[in-house]
DNA sequence: CGCACACCTGAGAGCGCTACCAGCACAAGC
DNA sequence: GCTTGTGCTGGTAGCGCTCTCAGGTGTGCG
């Protein structure tokens, strides 16, 4: 347990094992032949030196980067200050401990693949997780990037994908509306430009149809503040709506505020729904029903897919639960 | 603009810049001499290779590490779920772009400094952020890791720190609820080994002795859930309360509802201020009276310092302004 | 003219690690 | 016997970069 100060090399581990660099490398490294014995006395020799390997060293020559990008894409830089972004670069940074890599944040503009191509000739680059992607982005992945990319929400032939299930979320929502006895279901949608957004809306047109319930569609772009909008703008088209589900719980915050200002009580007048199940929910007034969505699981599974370079299925879905509280 | 399969490396800049590599380093790297002349042909080549210096590389023969850790003291690995830590680590993760670092998320027990110990063996580290520390961890920074850690909310005589103004903070909410003619208040605190809570409750101390007024303190551990709970306890021990401040939004949303709860009206019979300014403060029933905490901006600094590495002053403030909102 | 002293350049070592390859011992098969 | 494997080992060539150091090439000054 002789702390050194400058902290164990490889070749500090072989020499007190007695064997050579080549044999202490297989060993920490878990790849190749290495007889028992000097397994063992490798091992020991790791846990007497405090060996950790230097991951610079070991990145530069097996070629792989050392930084995961989590690139967010959006209209202005801006996106990066939502709070799902945090937990989703949280959630990363948690997965990375393991590995030689590390969470860098960067925003990644709509339009055109300059970004993705400045990524791509980073030799750094472990790997990227893309958040809020389009199609069309993903169509213009830089081959140099191919096996490196996890995406958050929406995948393609060459890209794989993590997300929730947004549309068995948003159904288990609105048929729990639907359950507690409402029948005139508003439905506050997200920004048009994102695939999961559609998914849910597929939902909703999906279960109103099958009811013979008219569609009552209002946009909105995720933030409570459009959120709080939409409820005026859905109480002058059907003001006789008796319950609304929010595209996710930002949304659905917002909106219970406006309906509060407008003289409604919730849930009595309006019942509201979200898709998140953010830590406010849990302590708004009222507490909001919420589908859950686990960004948490879903960003960790991204970020140790591209960080271990194995095959990856091209779809991975996170079942939603529903979180019955107050709000409907 | 011919983009190469292989990322273009620094030969390859030093070849079609027709200089050597060391000259091509120095351009780069911004260190040491180099003629008008050829920094910018360097340049040039640069731009039309699209390169980018391999922080592996970089990372290796400068001996600096590759991971920023952000490394957050609590008593059980839950503490990593706050979304506090997940925007620091977001901040952390968006500052951490223009260097050659990554950050990586790990919890820190509260006894002992083994932990410390191990990311001081890890060549890896480039840094450390600590979050939520005790003055008995920073006593106990391994030599080895001193010039490479800053820490958010709490600093010693070899670790510089990055904290909100808590005490202002908490004078500005406290002397709002005064001002608006409340005399009975009370304060819901937070877990005691931490010093941040320990300043804010101080001023709230303060505050109270200086106006004559009696301190009901309620103790608190940063959750919305214990806020309900002290909710409470403020009305069984002192029914007449007034006001209550309470450490941080979480809190004082639990807070909130618990009053509520007992059928108090909200700022009506209670007013209530919090500390952070957190994104649903704005869009709480009713909106959140609130000190702002410029978490990004602070962590933002901190990871920096760390990263890039100059000396720092012993301990950077940034100030706290009330945000008035509807709660108080 | 010689010498110091600036400014500038390129060769080369080496950061810590992995991966390739040659080599060794021993066992099994023709 | 000789080949062919199988299991293991150590030597060594780099990965891409920085940095030291030995040399240039001017310019000013004694």
């Amino acid at each position: 347990m002789t702390p050194p100060q400058r902290p164990a090399t490889l070749d500090d581990v072989a020499r007190r094992a007695g064997v050579s660099r080549s044999t202490a490398s297989r060993v920490v490294a878990g790849t190749g032949f290495a007889s028992p014995a000097a397994r063992e006395r490798v091992r020991a020799a790791v846990d007497d030196l405090g060996y950790v390997p230097n991951p610079a060293a070991r990145a530069l020559v097996r070629g792989t980067g050392v930084r995961l990008v989590v690139a967010v894409s959006g209209a202005t830089p801006a996106v990066l200050d939502d709070p799902y972004v945090d937990r989703v670069v949280g959630a990363a940074a948690r997965a990375c401990a393991p590995y030689p890599a590390g969470v860098v944040l960067q925003w990644l503009p709509l339009t055109g693949s300059a970004g993705l191509e400045r990524i791509a000739q980073d030799r750094g680059v472990a790997g990227v997780v893309l958040v809020n992607t389009t199609e069309r982005l993903l169509e213009a992945i830089p081959t140099a990037l191919r096996g490196r990319v996890a995406s958050i929400g929406i995948g393609s032939r060459t890209v794989p994908a993590f997300d929730v299930d947004n549309a068995g979320g948003a159904a288990q929502a609105i048929h729990h509306l639907y359950a507690s006895g409402r029948r005139r279901i508003a439905m506050v949608s997200g920004p048009r430009w994102l695939p999961c957004a559609g998914r849910s809306v597929q939902a909703y047109r999906q279960i109103m149809r099958d009811a013979g319930l008219p569609v009552r569609l209002v946009p909105g772009d995720f933030t409570a503040e459009r959120g709080r909008a939409a409820a005026g703008e859905v109480l002058a088209r059907w003001p006789d709506t008796d319950a609304v589900f929010a595209i996710n719980d930002l949304t659905a915050l917002g909106l219970i505020a406006g309906l509060r200002g407008a003289g409604l009580r919730v849930p009595g007048d309006v019942a509201v729904a979200g898709f998140d199940d953010i830590p406010h929910a849990a302590v708004s007034t009222p507490a909001l029903t919420t589908a859950s969505h686990p960004v948490g699981r879903i960003a960790a599974a991204a970020a140790i897919a591209v960080l271990r370079r194995r095959p990856v299925p091209p779809v991975t879905t996170f079942s939603s639960a529903l979180v019955r509280r107050a709000s409907a």
